[in-house]
DNA sequence: CATATAGTTCAAGACCGCGTGAACTGCACC
DNA sequence: GGTGCAGTTCACGCGGTCTTGAACTATATG
């Protein structure tokens, strides 16, 4: 637990309270840090890219990649690769401290937009494949003869349907913009915001 | 709750209209299967019980578990185990032809009806139990002491974020619903409206 | 330049969910 | 009873994803 050259209070002694059980997590972190893993599971992302930003988000200040890989247990290639996918999308990002040659990693606070955004190029895109299929696919019925209007007239309502559903997510994906939004205007204080001065 | 007598018109010959008798389904059925398969294996189901529902739904009329086991290239045991799940689910339905004695699977209209409802318990409990842990992750945190209050309102605005994301969800949840629930009127129908005779 | 440490890449393997196919049950009809 | 077919169950294996660990590159230091 090399001292940390960063701005923030002296965190030896709160590492100290962690038993050091499982990893060096207290274990309130560790179940805070699994809360976000689970959430970013369940939105299609990896499990460990969720822990390891539920990490720096917790811890404030910027860790280093040893450091996380402590602290989750992780192997070094698996964390260089998820800090990659995390600085990629830009809810975390590199940042070096004055006097040292690592690079240091710190979580930006909007993960959830861009996890809403995310989601929300993938399920459009979706949604558009599924009604240009079902289109293609009521082209060639006509095409073929001999096909039931009753059968046309289904898939004619299958595509109304995902129409339906699109415009359902749409919204959906604009409300838990907006609601999040105002909650990540809370966001933006703290030790995070000592990034700027970097 | 097992299954209906099948009191529709004679399904034979409605049959010898569709497309490649002998097992084969037609290209636009086939796409079009695919996409329900598509759809439903977004929303967190198996492909097939998509395919099986889609193939069933197309057709109009009841089909025995050979013929979908044919259809879809399914093995027979496969097959059981969807028809088991989508039955269970209440969106296909166990049928008996007059003189016949074998079983025949009809599907319901209401897919997207079911799979709200069963997405949201999943989502309701997921949300429910993150929050939970979320809390019980504070709880510790003030208990050890020594906790920065900068942690411990990051976990509290962690927190306010769930609740948020689980307000969406629910309108999202209900929108879909009512949005979905007038086109389903119009699925009142046709073919699958001679179920309400039996 | 030699050495050490941080960081990246990727093949190998662990892991997990799904569908298969064979064994089994149940039922109808001969 | 026995034969045959519909339907169920479940151990196994295939195919996919994620993680690991080792080889490799890059960079700083004496």
């Amino acid at each position: 637990m090399k001292g940390y050259l960063w701005t923030g209070g002296d965190p030896g002694s709160q590492r100290t309270l962690a038993p050091p059980e499982n990893g060096r997590l207290a274990p309130w972190e560790a179940i805070a840090v699994e809360a976000v893993g689970n959430v970013i599971e369940f939105w299609g992302f990896k499990r460990n890219q969720g822990r390891v930003w539920g990490l720096l988000y917790l811890r404030g200040e910027p860790l280093t990649a040893g450091e996380i890989e402590r602290e989750l247990e992780l192997s070094k290639g698996g964390v260089s690769m998820l800090l990659r996918d995390l600085e990629h999308w830009g809810v975390v990002q590199r940042v070096r401290v004055p006097q040292d040659t690592v690079w240091r990693y710190a979580a930006e606070t909007d993960l959830v937009r861009m996890v809403t955004h995310v989601v929300e190029e993938r399920e459009a895109a979706f949604v558009t494949r599924i009604r240009a299929d079902l289109s293609e696919a009521r082209r060639l019925a006509e095409l073929a003869g001999g096909v039931q209007p009753e059968q046309l007239r289904k898939l004619e309502r299958m595509a109304v349907l995902a129409e339906h559903v699109e415009r359902a997510l749409r919204l959906f994906i604009k409300t838990s913009r907006l609601d999040v939004g105002g909650v990540l205007g809370a966001f933006r204080d703290g030790a995070l915001a000592r990034k700027g001065e970097r």
